[in-house]
DNA sequence: AGAGTGATGTTCT
DNA sequence: GAACATCACTCTA
């Protein structure tokens, strides 16, 4: 079943921590999600910090909706905005798992093979062969692009973001990033440790 | 395992 | 013109 609108419409936090586990499909590809970075409303990591331009307009509306950007000037990064309209703030997806349509995120990523097809958000992108246009797009809606509930794991791990070095040291040190204990499919795993519910929001 | 490096082009100062 | 929420490759260990 699709995850509501309501799922998102929460503390970004909240959202990045259940969101492991969920599925995302787009057309025949199918994945799940294993690791996830939170972007706050007031952090100096977060794209929104800097105020609304067009390029982070959607990340002002209301949770929901795909943030896609472009990195380093060749990868498609996907986000979930979320909170409330006029909040920015969004959920890096980082990893994923295939589920369905393992041959053609293969094809898609050159011919690899496992874990290095989809840990790190430049691989997701490319796994769902996704670009700019599809920012603003809804996905609770059951169109080309939906996240799905899918299998929560039992244990989470957590850590600092990756690449957010230009941020305030408290937003850079934040534990913000999460992941399931339960897979291999996670990037810089040896750097997550216990989530230990403290951390919690 | 970790460090170094080049590719690549949009976004905003 | 600088910065950039990365990747894949090459080294050294």
């Amino acid at each position: 079943m699709h995850l509501p609108q309501e799922f998102y419409l929460r503390p970004t936090i909240t959202v990045a921590r259940e969101l492991v586990g969920a599925l995302v499909r787009r057309g025949p590809v199918t994945l799940r999600i294993t690791e996830t970075e939170a972007y706050l409303p007031g952090d100096s990591a977060c794209h929104a910090a800097r105020g609304l331009t067009p390029r982070t307009r959607v990340m002002f509306g209301p949770g929901g909706h795909a943030y896609v950007y472009l990195c380093y000037g060749m990868h498609q990064m996907l986000n979930f905005v979320t909170e409330r309209e006029g909040v920015g703030a969004a959920v890096l997806i980082r990893s994923c798992e295939i589920v369905k349509g393992y041959a053609l995120v293969s094809k898609r990523r050159g011919g690899l093979e496992g874990p290095v097809l989809l840990t790190g958000p430049g691989k997701v992108g490319q796994a769902l062969a996704l670009d700019r246009s599809m920012s603003g797009w809804p996905l609770f809606g059951g169109g080309d692009l939906e996240v799905l509930e899918g299998i929560a794991p039992a244990r989470l791990l957590c850590g600092r973001r990756i690449g957010v070095d230009y941020a305030r040291p408290r937003d850079r040190n934040a534990l913000w990033r999460f992941a399931a204990a339960d897979t291999a499919w996670v990037s810089h795993r040896g750097k997550l440790k216990p989530l230990r519910y403290h951390q919690d929001a």
